[in-house]
Parts: C-alpha cells; sequence; structure tokens
RNA sequence: GGCGGCGUAGCUCAGUUGGCUAGAGCACGCGGUUCAUACCCGCGGAGUCCGGGGUUCGAAUCCCUGCGCCGCCA
C-alpha cells in the first residue's frame, strides 16, 4: 500500500535523572491526542517515545545513590512507563539511548559523519568550574566567576571532535525560509535565525572525555559522543534507519516533532544539520509548545515544587489530566496549572457541560421511553436540523485544527457541540412534551437527537480523553458498535438504532468542591515529587483528626442580621463568640432566612476561616447549615444552652 | 547590550490582508427552567483595545515614540 497515509509524532526522550511533571506530561498527551486522531481518521501512525539515558548527570547521580547508572535509570524508567500508562499513552514505541539498537547506530554514524569530514578533532577550550563541572563560555561567566556557584573558573582545554555546522548553515537557512511550517510557533523560528543562523554557526562540540557514561567513540576509546548527538539520533534508529525494509522507509520524515521550547535550538539547528550530513530529508514540523507553569513561576523537579502527574491522575482521573492540558495551555505559549483553574476546568466543562448533558439525557430517555430508543419523525424542526448540522460540521472544523497543532481549540469546537446539545434540550423542553400524550412522537424525536448527539461527541472525544467515551457507549448500548464508534460514522446523522435499550450510568463527572480540594490536595501530602515512590495516596476520601481539629468550630451567638445591599442572597450577620468578642459574616442565606428572625439564635460556626470580602462586605467566617435534595436549608444549631464561644470537637 | 514579541471586559485570551454597534470562555448580575451533577438556557459589559503622535475616508489592526512585561542570545 504505497499510498497509505502516515504520520509519525516523536516526543522528545526524557531524561531519568528524575522523575516526571506534569509539564513533561503535557507534551507527551498532546503527542498521544495527535497520535489518536491521526489513527482515528486512517493514518497508520508511529507514535514514538522515550528516554536520553547517557551523560554525566546520570552518572553523577548514580554515584551519588550507590548504584550503578543501569540500575539508576531503570527504575525511573521503570516509573515513567507507569506515568504514561496511567496516562494512556498509545506510543508504538519506547526508545532508550542505553539499548544496543540505537548505541550501534549512533556509533556508525559518528565514523561516517568523521569519515565525510563533517566531524574534525580539534581543541575544546573553555572556563571549567571544578564544583559544578560544567564548562562555560567567556560570555555566561558573571565577573569571571561561575554563573552557577560563583566561584572560580578555570581555563581548561582538552581535546574533542567538533561538527563542522558551518558547513550546513546556508542550507539549513535556506530550508527553514523555504518551509514555514518546518519551526512552529514562527517566533521560535526567528530566534533561530537571528540568534544563531544569521550571526554565523559555531561548529559543535560533539565528545566528552570527562566522564565514561556514553556511547564510546568508535575509533577513539578516550571520548564517548556528546549526549546530543546521542540523544537526537533517536528519532531515527528507533526506526531503525540502515536496515533493509525498516520502518525507517515507512515513516521518515517524521511528521510533527513535538518538544518544550526550551530544547527548540537542537532541534531547529543541529539535528537538521545531522540529518544533512546523513542525507535524510528532515522533519516536516518541529513544534517547540510552551510550558505549563505555576503561578509562583517555573515548575522545577529541583525547587521541589513539581506536581506529580501520577497524584492528579489518580485523584481526578487520567482523562481529566488530559483534558485540562490540552485544553489550557494555548498553542505555542505558556500556560498556569493551579489547583484551582483545574478543578474549575473539570467543574464547568466535564461535569456541568458534558457529563450532566449525558447524565440528563439518559434520564429523560429511561424515564419516558424505559430506555427505548424511539423512531424520530421524518420531519425535522428548526433545532433539530440546526443539531443535525452543527454535529454534522464539527468533524471538518476539528480536523484542519488539529492539523494546525491547535489541540486546544479543537477540544473548544467540540464543546459548542456540547453546548448546543445542551441548548436543544432547553429548546424543546422535553419534560413538557412528556405532559402530554399527542406529543409522544415529537419527545421522541427530541431524545433520539440528543442520543446521536452524545454519539457524535464521545467518538470524537476519543483522542483527548480515551476512557470517557468507553463509559459512554455502554450507556448508549454501543460498546460492541465499533461502526458507531469510528470517525467515519460522523458523516452522516442518525447511526442510532431505535430500539436500541440505553442505560443511565454513573456520573461522568462528579462536581469537586474546590475549597475541599484545595484543603486536601495542599494539606497532607503536597502535591509534589515525592521521593518514596511506595508512598501510598489518600484515596478513600477518609481524612485523619488532625484534618478536622484544623478547623476552628464554635458555637456563636447570633445578634443582628441584615440584608446586604443589592443581593437577595446574602446577609450580614453580627455574631457573639463570648464576652468581648465579636465577628461579622456574610452568609449566603437570605432566600431561608428573615433578617429579624436570627437574633438570639446559637449556631455553629467557623472561626478561622480566612476573611473574605463578599459585595464589599467584610466576612469573618462561615455559618454552618444543612441543605437537602429538595433545596431545604436550616441553620445548625445546639441541642442544649452553651455559652456563646464553646468549642466543637 | 543585540534580536524578537506582547500589553484588548474582573480573570484567561480570540480578533485573517485596516472597514458593519470590538468578541469567546470563566467569574459576576438579572430572568427563565426543573430533565439533570446547586445544573442547564437566555439576557446584561460607560472595555481610554497601555499612553502620546502620525498615515488614512476609516486603525485594536499600519508607521513613529514613551512606559510596562516577556522570550531568545551556543
Amino acid at each position: 500500500m504505497a499510498d497509505e497515509k502516515t504520520f509519525y509524532i516523536t516526543t522528545p526522550i526524557y531524561y531519568p535523572s528524575n522523575k516526571l511533571h506534569v509539564g513533561n506530561s503535557y507534551t507527551t498527551v498532546a503527542a498521544d491526542a495527535m497520535a489518536r486522531f491521526k489513527r482515528m481518521t486512517g493514518y497508520r501512525v508511529w507514535f514514538l517515545t522515550g528516554t536520553d539515558e547517557h551523560g554525566q548527570k546520570i552518572q553523577r547521580q548514580a554515584e551519588g545513590a550507590g548504584k550503578s547508572p543501569r540500575e539508576f535509570v531503570d527504575e525511573i524508567v521503570a516509573w515513567i512507563k507507569e506515568l504514561w500508562e496511567e496516562l494512556d499513552i498509545s506510543y508504538d514505541d519506547f526508545i532508550r539511548t542505553t539499548e544496543p539498537r540505537h548505541m550501534e547506530k549512533v556509533a556508525k554514524n559518528f565514523t561516517r559523519y568523521y569519515e565525510q569530514g563533517d566531524i574534525y578533532k580539534d581543541k575544546y577550550e573553555g572556563w571549567y568550574c571544578t564544583p559544578c563541572e560544567a564548562y562555560w563560555t567567556e560570555r555566561q561567566l558573571e565577573e569571571c566567576k561561575c554563573p552557577d556557584c560563583g566561584r572560580d573558573v578555570e581555563l581548561i582545554t582538552e581535546e574533542a571532535y567538533f561538527f563542522r555546522m558551518s558547513r550546513y548553515a546556508d542550507r539549513l537557512l535556506a530550508h527553514i525560509e523555504a518551509n514555514p511550517d518546518f519551526i512552529l510557533p514562527v517566533s521560535r523560528k526567528n530566534e533561530m535565525i537571528n540568534n544563531f543562523l544569521k550571526p554565523g554557526l559555531e561548529d559543535l562540540c560533539v565528545s566528552r572525555t570527562s566522564f565514561d557514561w556514553g556511547i564510546p567513540v568508535p575509533f577513539d576509546d578516550e571520548h564517548v559522543i556528546y549526549v546530543w548527538l546521542d540523544a537526537l539520533s533517536n528519532y531515527i534508529t528507533a526506526l531503525d534507519y540502515g536496515e533493509e525494509n525498516s520502518k525507517f522507509d515507512i515513516f521518515w520524515p517524521a511528521d510533527v516533532q513535538l518538544i518544550g521550547k526550551d530544547i527548540l535550538r537542537f532541534h531547529t539547528i543541529y539535528w537538521p544539520i545531522f540529518l544533512m550530513a546523513l542525507d535524510l530529508p528532515l522533519p516536516k514540523t518541529v513544534f517547540g509548545h510552551g510550558w505549563l507553569m505555576l503561578q509562583e513561576g517555573k515548575m522545577s523537579k529541583s525547587k521541589g515544587n513539581a506536581v506529580d502527574p501520577r497524584v492528579l491522575a489518580a485523584r481526578y482521573s487520567s482523562d481529566a489530566l488530559r483534558y485540562f492540558l490540552l485544553r489550557e495551555i494555548p498553542f505555542g505559549q505558556d500556560g498556569i496549572f493551579s489547583l484551582e483553574s483545574f478543578i474549575n476546568r473539570i467543574n464547568t466543562d466535564l461535569a456541568n457541560d458534558l457529563g450532566n448533558l449525558v447524565s440528563r439525557t439518559l434520564t429523560m430517555a429511561e424515564r419516558y421511553f424505559d430506555g427505548v430508543l424511539p423512531q424520530p419523525a421524518g420531519s425535522e424542526e428548526t433545532s433539530d436540523k440546526e443539531l443535525r448540522e452543527m454535529a454534522l460540521q464539527t468533524p471538518g472544523l476539528v480536523e484542519p485544527l488539529m492539523d494546525e497543532l491547535k489541540l486546544g481549540d479543537a477540544l473548544a469546537e467540540l464543546w459548542q457541540l456540547v453546548r448546543r446539545s445542551n441548548k436543544y434540550i432547553d429548546e424543546n423542553t422535553p419534560w413538557a412534551l412528556a405532559k402530554d400524550e399527542s406529543k409522544k412522537e415529537r419527545l421522541g424525536t427530541v431524545i433520539y437527537n440528543l442520543i446521536e448527539a452524545i454519539r457524535f461527541i464521545s467518538v470524537m472525544l476519543q483522542p483527548y480523553m480515551p476512557r470517557t467515551p468507553e463509559r459512554i457507549w455502554p450507556q448508549l448500548r454501543i460498546a460492541e458498535r465499533k461502526d458507531l464508534q469510528s470517525f467515519e460514522s460522523l458523516a452522516s446523522w442518525g447511526g442510532m438504532v431505535p430500539g436500541t435499550v440505553v442505560e443511565r450510568g454513573e456520573d461522568l463527572f462528579p462536581r469537586l468542591n474546590l475549597q475541599a480540594e484545595i484543603r486536601e490536595m495542599q494539606g497532607d501530602p503536597p502535591a509534589e515529587i515525592s521521593d518514596d515512590p511506595e508512598k501510598p495516596e489518600q484515596q478513600d476520601g477518609l481524612i485523619n483528626l488532625d484534618h478536622f481539629q484544623e478547623v476552628d468550630l464554635r458555637v456563636a451567638r447570633i445578634k443582628a442580621a441584615e440584608k446586604v445591599p443589592k443581593s437577595d442572597k446574602l446577609l450580614k450577620v453580627a455574631l457573639e463568640l463570648g464576652p468581648g468578642e465579636e465577628r461579622q459574616v456574610v452568609a449566603g442565606i437570605a432566600q431561608y432566612y428573615e433578617a429579624d428572625e436570627l437574633e438570639g439564635k446559637l449556631v455553629l460556626f467557623v472561626a478561622n476561616l480566612k476573611p473574605v470580602k463578599l459585595r464589599g462586605v467584610l466576612s469573618q467566617g462561615m455559618l454552618l447549615a444543612a441543605t437537602d435534595d429538595q433545596g431545604n436549608l436550616t441553620l445548625t444549631t445546639v441541642d442544649r444552652k452553651i455559652k456563646p464561644g464553646s468549642r466543637i470537637s
């Protein structure tokens, strides 16, 4: 099948000196969504990820841990593979640079480069900081001292091999300028051109003698191949480059190489030149995406503020995490991770819009038709037509966005359909139709259309959130109907078969309480990488006594209450907490209590809440109240008289 | 210091080659609704489109300038 459409996508290979954080996961999740989307739309896909395991840093860390580099790296790689499994990363191959299949080819390429004259031996000169074991250029030094530790540096000369970058610089520049999609986003392209190519590209040192955890230079065993020449080659060694009838012939050049913006230089300058020197075509697109930041700045393993993706996935589901990552990080820019934005995304998009749509639709199907999917009427009303047309056009809107790697925009487009479906319910008020037996057929049409719309949504959801469709399909009773789960099935409306017995399932994404989540996650243990991989996570929803005792619960006596102006929910309440101690709180109970009926009541009160202003009025705590599922509300009070200010424990 | 970019509603951001009353999501307010996961639907913004100057019939969109922020510089 020579004309089969292929798609080769790669992530960077991660450096297993430590565990990965959510920011790293973003790259891989994005690549996975692309890979899944391409598979779904008929491409033969190869999706590669892996680990870059050589280098001095690993060697040193292993020594520090009293392990061989191999042992050290094996543990972290195992952790990374578990992470990818938990995040449903559907990679086709996972390459480790310590594998023979990789090392042999890199060594062979090195020899070829050398024989072609691309690599030559010379003297490397640089400012060396012994404690940091790092070389610096003259420009990087700060007042002639090491920019890292501020100590003295010495000028060191050692033998090294160099790659003659200058030989290819012009060709590369021409290629970049002729192929606007080669480096994306464009802002990155300009940086590369202006900072490196235009001023004149320096040759790159491609060997080291100061450590030996690496691929030896085949003809000079004093030297080890510099890590970038080693690492970058993975994208072709993993395809068995150089072997007969290899995957390389099918998949190279790569369609998309997804990387973080920090390693753009290596992927858009050195990597292409390494390829040119092998006489190979260049990848079609190298995309340098932004970072996932924390509000306080960059997320980094060394700062200890990194967020552990496995903790998040275990608590909130990998689909929720994937959705957040894909939706929240804008095309090519940095995004911000905060627990608050994450929880809000889950609540608004997943629980309110999507989960609730499925829930309310299935409930009605069961209530009005015992779950038996009705036959839609032959005629179509305006809202039917609009819903159908939007559903049918969404796949066509999503696909080009995916090709431009605008994954967040693609999801936004899909959510337009989710919203339209919710609106469709309101337009047709099925509960009103259900009251009139003569409107039974109309009601059936409405339910049918909703179920079909949910099918469309679930099919398109697959690349981004692979588990959610698997939970929706049994409810629609199409778990076995592969034909109704395919992207092609979205070419026409009406795939759902009338008579199918649908069945409401569990809520897809229960709403979360933001405050409770923040308390849980930021209390103990902090959401950061723990050194103990065996540390169990609290998942049973139970808390220990310490947690409870953090809350200062008191009995308070209501002295007075009045309505907060311009609000019909809020009351301003003055409380007495014992002799001379008074508090003011704003309580959202105005719809349930008149201001003047409150005076004198003894109520339960949270005394150590951080004060906030509600509609401009200071609130120094919270009254506890109970609500039932009918929306009734009652303040909580005490069984017997007791002094205001008494502690509750 | 060099090169590049950004500054649009409370927040996060869209705004093709300059052109109808400047948009989306979230948050907020009001109204509707009760099938649903305190949800959904509708309506609502007197936003100096960072300030100043210019080009133009017309600029958030182009040019100059000031301020602020950010990225890259082996």
